[in-house]
Parts: C-alpha cells; structure tokens; sequence
RNA sequence: GCUCCCUUCGUCUAGAGGCCUAGGACAUAGCCCUCUCAAGGCUGUAACACGGGUUCGAAUCCCGUAGGGAGCGCCA
C-alpha cells in the first residue's frame, strides 16, 4: 500500500517535494440540480480527507453542459456547502471558463493523432447501436472513423479519443481495491461535439491534471469510467492520480434514493431544524466506520477520518437514525447556538420571539425530548405566547374537580413564594402534595396542564419557573375559569 | 445483452483464519428511574445470501450459483 504517492513523486523517486506530497482533492458537482445527501457525502469524504492529510480541497462546478446547468443551481451547492461548513480551499473553479484550455488539450490529441475527427451522423450511430444491440453486443461505436482521411461535406464532425484497442487498465482503487478493465472493451470516446464544446469526461481529465488532484473521491457510479480517463490522462503526458470510488446511498426502502427521503437540497434540512454537525455526523457514518463509535464532532471525525476505512457497498438512508443522531448533537450543543435557532423555526410558526431571553432557557429544558429545532419549536410555543389554549383531552383529564381544588391550592402557594425559581417551586409542590396525601403528580399534571396547555412539558418545577409568576398565575386562573364552566355544562358532577 | 461492482441482525456497521456462544448503534419489545414527555440505565427479539472447496480450524481465503447495483449518450 500507500502506492498513492507514487505519481507524485520526482523522477528518481527517492524524494517528494513539499508541495508535490500535498494531498489535493475535490468535488465536481454539475449544477443541473439540488446538492443532495449522495453529493453532500462525497463531498464531505472529499474535504475529510483533505483536512485529515492537511492538505487542500477544492470546489469545481462542472457545467459543460449549458442545456442543464442553471445559475440557481449554482447558488444551491455553493449555500448547501457554506450551510454544512464544507469550505473549499480553492474554487469554485468553473468548467465553462476553460473552454479554451480544453479546446487546447484536443487540439494536442488531434495533433498527435491520438484523437480523430469522426464524421458519422446521429441517425448512423443510432442504427449501428440498434444492431449491435440486436445482436446482443455491448454498445459502442466500432471506430469506423478512426482512419478516414477526408472530411466529409456538410458534417460538422465530432473529435473521438483513440483508445488504445487491446491490452488493460488497472485501477488501484482506495476502496474497492484492483479492478482490472480490458480496453478492447472500451470504445473511443466523443471529446468534443460538433459545435466544438469539450464533453464531461475530457474535462473532468484536463482539470484533475491541470488542479493537480491527487485523490479522486467519488460515486462508484464513475467507475466504469475511470479506465476511459486514465488513458486520456496518459495520451495527455499525466500520471493518474489515486482514486477511490465511493459506494452508493440508497433510499429507506433499499431503493435507489428517492424524493421521499435524501434526494432533495440538504438546505432542507437546515429547514426542518437539523443541525449541520448532525447531518455531517450521520453521513459520515454511512459507509464509514471507527471501531463503535457513533457520535463524533467534526474535529474527531477529521482525525479519524480514512479512505481505507471506507466500505465498498451500498448504504441505506435511515432517517430514524439520522433523528437520533441529531438530538445527541442537541444535546451538547452550546445553547448560544440553539437559542437563535429556535428563535427562527419559532418565527416560522408565527411566533415572534427574536431576542426572547427565554430561548436559552427553553432550548435547555427541550433538547433532549426534541429531536430537530423544528420539533422543539413546536413543543415550545407556550413559553412564548401570552396566553395558551387548553388541549380539550388534557383538561378534561386532569382538571375535573379534584385537579381544580388542587390547583387552586397551588395557586396560593406560588403566590407568596417569596423566591421563584424552580427549587422553591418544586419544594413547595412537593409539600403540598404530601398534604393532600398525594403524589406529586396529583398536583403537578393540573398545574401542567394550566400552564402549558397539554399533558406535555419538561418538568414542572422548570416550566413555572420559566415562564414567570404573572404568566403563572394568569393561566391558572383560567383554567379554574374554564373548571368552572366544565362543571356548569356537564350538570352533574363525579 | 455485454463489462464492472456489491452481498454480516429490518437499517448503519464491528469483524483482516482460532479472541465469534458473531460485538456496537438506530428501530422494536419489556423492565428500572419518574410529576407528564423525554433523556438515561438494564434486559430481550434479530444477521454471516446459497453451494462447493482450501485448512486441524472460515463470517474471514479460493471457485461457482443466486440476488442487487452501476456503466454501455454529441448527459454529467
């Protein structure tokens, strides 16, 4: 192993220069769509490894194709990648403005005769794909240009690569180890359409060479293409860099990753109130593994991070376990953080609390029972709003009769508490429960209920405490309102 | 169809020939804690795709089979 540093090594290879020996990787993006779960995880395996190896880790946005790729799209990735703290050392790069470097590298190719003008129509590959595939062979142009001398009028040809016709590629890959391709089963290559644009898979070849990749990470799903590079990249005087192809995620069903779950913009995510850290966190683990651990902040996992340990099988997206993950990231988040987070997902639901200095207090007592912001928001809207609406369900159960002569009694203890904070509070409950010869939930669940609105809350004893003496005794006193006009409607009491 | 890749609990994974009676995590079931809900603790259910080899010994190595995936564009 460790055969990686290998093409970047002087000549004499007895000596790597500094700059030579530094890790460069990067990640190319086309922007014909969202930054979704799959790209956020090459992207992060790309930008982990260039942290663990201190080295740098570019951005290139492959735009080639002018059809698809929209500006909107651009401005996707790039928020997606600020979002989930993803910075590039260098870039974004754009392929569109290397057009003339591309055009340069074919020129060069055509020049030296390894790569070939072909002038066969669209209509005439399409019949000849037909056939072969009628004949149950494997599609591909049969290089029937390859020693055409003459240009044929009216055809504005394309340029083809002249891939060599027998012999083999080997592919040392990082994760999937030797994988041997046969070129006689490659074919040549379009490098440039007929209007004279360089396509993807040339580009991708002038860049990694001209940027000075060492590590190519990405989708497996390129590598069946790696071969078709690596000869390019040779017939261009370069050294192939180290690749590692990572496997693929799936969808929750085992399927290939569908709208309902990872395949749409990982901003979607800041939205629904995941932290950034968790998303990293869980993506991380998906295909990747140190020993048993499971939670990791981003300075662990740039430490423990390595392409060796990455598996070379498909992985199942599990939004149950990404939940999880994203409490525990919760839970030791510095509250400073959350409270302005709150702030906004509490804005969404119509709630304007800014600057509410309640929010620390509110995201300590909520962050282990919610499992994203947007949870604890939804959870928290009593704690800001003057008043609350009592849940019918809840009211009904705890505040009959005996859970109103309770909490009015409560009620008078809460008043002449001379401190209020949640020890004195959860004392003088505690108290006046053993008076009633009761347990602490005879008083606690009335009072709950009065002052939160449900059956719901964190501790009681906290909830009061935090929302504050007025507030309090404001709601208690309408839910001994709404007692009173219970036990009118319903005639007869218990 | 051809080429390439992949295969341990429902899911993510540990496991690099004996430490495996296959470990951890999510989910799930039960119990404990408890003012509700959580969080936390404990316990349980649950997997080496199949078949051949190699070896004293295989989840681990080799070969088949089956299943899944990717690629085969003037898309990236």
């Amino acid at each position: 192993m460790g055969r990686e540093s290998l093409s970047i090594c002087s000549p004499r290879g007895n000596r790597c220069s500094m700059a030579a020996a530094m890790t460069v990787t990067r990640f190319a993006p086309s922007p014909t769509g969202m930054l979704h779960i799959g790209g956020a995880r090459t992207a992060l395996f790309s930008w982990l490894y260039a942290r663990h190896r201190a080295g740098r880790f570019i951005l290139r946005i492959e735009d080639t194709d002018r059809e698809r790729s929209t500006a909107e799209a651009v401005g996707v990735i790039l928020d997606g990648m600020q979002w989930l703290g993803l910075a590039a050392d260098e870039g974004p790069y754009y392929q569109t403005q290397r057009f003339l470097r591309y055009r340069e590298a074919v020129s060069a190719l055509l020049a030296s005769g390894l790569a070939y003008r072909c002038y066969c129509s669209k209509e005439e590959l399409e019949r000849m794909r037909a056939e072969q595939i009628a004949r149950k062979e494997k599609p591909r142009y049969d290089g029937r240009c390859r020693d055409r001398a003459a240009p044929r009028a009216g055809i504005d040809p394309v340029v083809r690569f002249r891939n060599p016709l027998d012999g083999e590629v080997i592919v040392d890959d990082l994760v999937h180890g030797r994988v041997v391709f046969q070129n006689r089963e490659l074919d040549d290559l379009i490098i440039a359409r007929s209007d004279g644009t360089p396509t993807y898979n040339f580009c991708v070849v002038v860049d990694d060479m001209d940027m000075r990749i060492t590590h190519v990470i990405r989708g497996d799903d390129h590598l069946n293409n790696t071969p078709r590079q690596i000869n390019m990249l040779r017939a261009l005087g370069g050294e192939p860099p180290a690749y590692a192809h990572l496997p693929m995620i799936l969808g929750a069903d085992g399927a290939k990753l569908s709208k309902r779950h990872g395949a749409v913009s990982v901003l979607q995510y800041r939205e629904e109130g995941y932290l950034p850290e968790a998303l990293l966190n869980y993506l991380a683990r998906l295909g990747w593994s140190h020993g048993d651990q499971e939670l990791f902040t981003l300075e662990e996992l740039v430490a423990a991070f390595d392409i060796r340990d990455v598996n070379k099988s498909a992985a199942a997206f599990n939004p149950d376990k990404l939940l999880w993950v994203n409490q525990q990231h919760l839970m030791r988040a510095p509250l400073a953080r959350l409270a302005p987070l709150l702030g906004a997902q509490l804005a969404r639901l119509g709630i304007e609390c800014r600057d509410d200095p309640l929010l620390e207090g509110v995201a300590a007592l909520q962050r282990e029972r919610a499992r994203t912001m947007r949870e604890m928001a939804e959870a928290s809207r009593y704690f800001f709003l003057p008043r609350v609406e009592l849940e019918e369900k809840a009211a009904r159960k705890h505040l009959g009769p005996e859970g109103a002569a309770a909490l009015a009694r409560v009620r008078e203890r809460l008043q002449s508490l001379p401190v209020w904070s949640a020890e004195p509070i959860h004392r003088a409950l505690a108290e006046l429960a053993a008076e009633l010869g009761a347990g602490l939930g005879t008083v606690a669940q009335p009072l709950r209920v009065a002052v939160s609105g449900g059956a719901v809350s964190p501790p009681i004893d906290a909830t009061v405490a935090l929302i504050g003496r007025e507030r309090v005794l404001d709601r208690i006193d309408r839910a001994l309102e709404w007692t009173q006009r219970a036990g009118e409607r319903g005639g007869q009491s218990p």
